[in-house]
DNA sequence: AATTGATACAACCATTTGGTTGTAGGTTAT
DNA sequence: ATAACCTACAACCAAATGGTTGTATCAATT
């Protein structure tokens, strides 16, 4: 059974923006791979780890990302329900074009 | 036969960037149920009608709407096929999801 | 115990964002 | 022609974003 999820205007503004960076995507991509500590991930940008660390927050504060100790490191976990959570905000802006083309087939039939 | 279309890193950025806006989403709705002027569309938003002709802008400019002219007023019409691309860059991250689950699974049957 | 490595966090800075008001340019209606 | 309406655009402002450096904390190694 799938659960019908509410979300939030603004959780769902925090979701797409959270996504609307490509090294936080990159950072995600890779974090789905295989579980990655903050300064391994760090190593491979133009910037620095504050910065990285940055975004993996951003990516951690909606839910996109968990981080799990490991001995001195922390692992950049990356959770599919979040992502898929992203998609049904899209699925429902979708949803509302498919209702519209259906409306409009329905008065092409009536005539 | 799908054409796999190639986002660009900018783009996607872009185009999530557009969409992680409430009042944008709505306009984005509104547009699809049925072409709307600005003026139209802004008289319902608590904001002036400079902003919100600055978040159709944001909208124009990644190609989820298009401004048709009518008479004096410009209509809004939203573009399926932007929202679909949008659609595409999470549907690529979640893949790599899918690829995970699926490779973990076959390190599981080889034991 | 001292050192090294990994992370956290604050302070700071430039740029972008999302809002405002004001002005100007077309289009329709009277 | 004039008024009314719709849109465009510039200038301005506060707040958020994305980056920096520096300092502190905490775990592991030696």
């Amino acid at each position: 059974m799938v659960v019908s999820i509410e979300l939030s205007d603004a959780e769902v503004d925090r979701l797409f923006h959270a996504l609307a960076d490509a090294t936080r995507r990159d950072i995600l991509r890779r974090s789905v791979a295989g579980d990655l500590s903050v300064s391994r991930l760090a190593a491979d940008y133009p910037m620095s780890f504050a910065a990285v660390q940055k975004h993996v927050a951003v990516l951690e504060q909606v839910g996109l990302v968990t981080k799990i100790r490991n001995g001195r490191e922390l692992l950049v976990r990356s959770d599919p329900d979040t992502l898929r959570r992203a998609r049904l905000a899209l699925d429902q802006l979708e949803e509302a074009w498919r209702g519209r083309v259906e409306r409009m087939a329905a008065v092409l039939d009536d005539e």
